[in-house]
DNA sequence: GTCTATAGTAAGATAGAC
DNA sequence: GTCTATCTTACTATAGAC
């Protein structure tokens, strides 16, 4: 049997990331330039990584001068510790409000947000999973702070759905870095033509995390 | 009820790599210095960003001069480029060569050869993951292509067993996605005192990809 | 807050001796 | 192949006028 390769894909995969959509949470003020810093920011931080973007690449962007950026800001990496930081606390957020009257809806309801949040904001997303290497140790400690907790709520959901006899998983830990993974990689293939809404990724996603768990 | 959250996980999710254990499949010749620049750079691309390494940086790290890097490769993108082919070709080649006596058994031994690439080889995954934005589009598009076939050769494999109802799935792109995406962020975190083997992980996650495609 | 101008440093890459 | 020396450009950030 001959395999036909010509049943495409949608065109996933850019080298970095599938959208040009800024989008910012709704809790972000955008107003002034300020705003517009971040939001430009966003857009070349994600698309050509932090040390890829210079300043002058950045305030060109905003229309501005380069000198007008330290106004608003005191450094390069300030910017994108804002990033990071909106990034994270808005990601964490989501998984904490995830509620649920057993494991199994906790799980769901967890893994949902967690999707949600990198599909909705894969530039943010982006710029907070790939670009934390070049904030200094500890500019990015806060969110490392926020990454570890969010990990141990997943852990904490599987491990009582495991004592109490409705997940049956091979590994626990495992299934963390396989949910947590899987829904990561979303910000960076979703937008490019993919014609799914971030609802029905997210939803098949916390299928297939009940599934992974031994819960379906 | 009070959750613990002193029930530590592993420690995940360095800034960006959880090793510094350079590594390249036996088939890359590491002799005399072009092979020391490509190691050194292996390592430094991995942890500090194409963008976020200079000549001089490589340079310094293979104990040479920064002009003798050009008796080696014609530009820094070059050496770049060299470690993204090594990855994926390395990567593709594990693909292809995985076989299986029915779609259960070749979606588990591609899922293992995925992983098993991203878990032997942490650094060269993360490069070639992760670094591919800085690569000029002629030049990332040898990988590219290596990446949707990897992708198809996933696609095909879940389709057959959909088509043989040994699969029960709800979405066959959003499997790929979820499986390829689980595997990928490996990479990331594997090395960092993570009391796994690779074959361990490899294994699991097989196990969660035919979860994930109702076949277990 | 925004600008012009520039300081001071670091970048990628090349010339030419050995 | 490796070096010293250097070119040219680009970088982050600051000074000071308006």
């Amino acid at each position: 049997m001959t395999i036909d390769r010509s049943a495409a894909l949608p065109d996933l995969d850019q080298r970095r990331v599938g959208t040009s959509d800024v989008r910012l949470p709704p809790s972000v003020l955008l107003e002034g330039t300020s705003g517009r810093i971040l939001r430009e920011a966003l857009l070349l931080f994600a698309e050509q990584g932090f040390h890829g973007t210079s300043i002058r690449d950045l305030a060109h962007a905003c229309q501005i001068r380069s000198a007008t950026l330290y106004a608003h800001y005191p450094s390069k990496e300030h910017v994108l510790a804002e990033l990071v930081r909106i990034g994270h606390e808005a990601h964490h957020a989501r998984l904490v409000g995830a509620q649920g009257r057993d494991s199994v809806e906790r799980l769901r309801t967890v893994v949902r947000e967690h999707v949600l949040a990198h599909a909705e904001y894969p530039l943010l997303a982006v710029v907070s999973n790939n670009e934390l290497h070049a904030l200094s140790p500890e500019m990015a400690a806060p969110a490392m702070l926020l990454r570890a907790d969010g990990r141990q709520l997943l852990m904490d959901i599987i491990n009582e759905g495991i004592s109490e006899e409705v997940f049956d998983v091979p590994d626990a830990f495992l299934a963390v870095t396989a949910i947590s993974g899987m829904g990561m990689r979303v910000a960076n293939w979703y937008g490019s033509g993919v014609p799914y809404s971030p609802e029905q990724i997210a939803e098949t996603y916390a299928d297939f995390a009940l599934r992974i768990v031994g819960a379906a």
